[in-house]
DNA sequence: CAGTGGTCTAGACCACTCC
DNA sequence: GAGTGGTCTAGACCACTGT
């Protein structure tokens, strides 16, 4: 017993859905273009593209600026509880993880970074930038902050690498207390460009605090994923 | 040193944001009809809607079907690990929570559903729907299973109260260890409906699994909420 | 009833990617 | 240069809300 659909565009949207759960469409498979679909089903490309952006919305698709609309391949599972770093919970899961840094540099802080990071002004702060990419396709953005005082010499490492991994390895710190912050809402628009995303893509902000043993601040991570890309699942035990 | 906007949505998007920013609108308040918005900036309706759907997507504004834009108010800070209400935490931000009971049946367990709760297929399953509301403003939807072995005479209560005091107060029953999974996606279609909502309103699932004491399952809970009326968060400490 | 957003048409030009 | 999505125009009719 099927729903009957009178909007163009929601016929569109469970067309496609349809093929993409029947794998008749399979993840990174791009769709054909929005005037080729306008053509096939009569629809002007408007009409199309209404379509084209529920999916979106749902996350069985993506597009690449200019490029095309593709089939959104599975999210990652995100557990922060477990203190994987995204290298380690991305290919456990079957993917292919790389980064790449878009840009380092070391900064004063100003009131509001003191504040959150509980450092005097001026403090020295490591400031990195990184884009993340799960087999390939652009996922999320990093901004992390970083207290030196507290990792000396850390600005002369190299940071591509996982900060998990450092930190553990050379620093002997592993992150005691974390707090978490989820939002729903648009990427930045910084951030949208560099995962060659239109501006406006739903997206999905996390915000974490990773403290040491001493419940000091030792870095404030904010991650900008697209929304597809990523489920977070956490386990809360007994308090 | 403000970036130049060539974009006509794009203009839109940042005046009103600025508005709102500024507190010249104030949460609650209704925006100009698009056709008044498109006059004034010499705008197609189109483009005025593409401007509002960008500050929707950034949880600025949101729409109520057919009855114009509002200003969105401040999102609620979700906490799972506190184990509050919906009650509880809404009203102790200082907003005004209300529960609509939309339906309730009991009904045998599917396969899918016994696998889910771990009991066996034909299981006596209480099913919720409820609808929630901030202020006055529907914000999410939920679809409760709870299984009425554990909880006898449970389909007797009254079920638009907080499930959380219930299970406290008649059963004794804390929440002991929860899983929860959260997913940025479009609203269902019946969820939206429910809401008041354009159907593929950007949205945040949540699941949460809720454990007894001796780790069998009590309460499968499915939350649908407009995506800009919450924020998680979550401290996880020393594993 | 008038007013609102929801959907849709039939075009157009632009910016960018790919070849 | 051909093809793609990104933006925009100037209309239209419909479904629903409020009075």
């Amino acid at each position: 017993m099927e729903k009957q659909i009178d909007n163009h565009y929601r016929y569109l949207q469970q067309h496609f859905s349809y093929l993409i759960r029947q794998q008749a469409l399979l993840p990174g498979e791009k769709l054909p273009s929005e005037r080729d679909i306008g053509e096939r089903f009569n629809l002007t490309r408007m009409t199309v593209r209404q379509g084209l952006q529920t999916l979106e919305a749902e996350g069985l698709i993506y597009r690449q600026n200019r490029r095309g609309w593709f089939v959104s391949p599975p999210a990652v599972v995100y557990n922060p509880a477990r203190r994987q770093s995204f290298i380690e919970y991305v290919s456990s899961q079957g993917f292919e993880p790389s980064t790449d840094l878009i840009g380092v540099t070391v900064n004063p802080a100003d009131a509001r970074m003191a504040e959150l990071m509980k450092v005097d002004k001026g403090a020295r702060l490591l400031f990195l930038q990184r884009r993340r990419s799960i087999d390939g396709r652009p996922v999320l953005i990093e901004h992390i902050y970083i207290n030196t005082a507290l990792l000396p010499g850390i600005e002369k490492e190299d940071m591509s690498q996982s900060l998990t991994h450092l930190l553990r390895n050379k620093y002997g710190q592993a992150y005691h207390s974390m707090n978490l912050i989820f939002k729903s809402t648009a990427l930045l628009e910084d951030a949208a460009r560099e995962l060659g995303a239109a501006a406006g893509l739903p997206g999905l902000h996390i915000e974490r605090t990773n403290y040491d043993a001493a419940g000091r601040v030792l870095e404030l991570d904010y991650e900008y994923w697209r929304h597809d890309a990523v489920t977070i699942q956490i386990d809360v035990n007994d308090a």
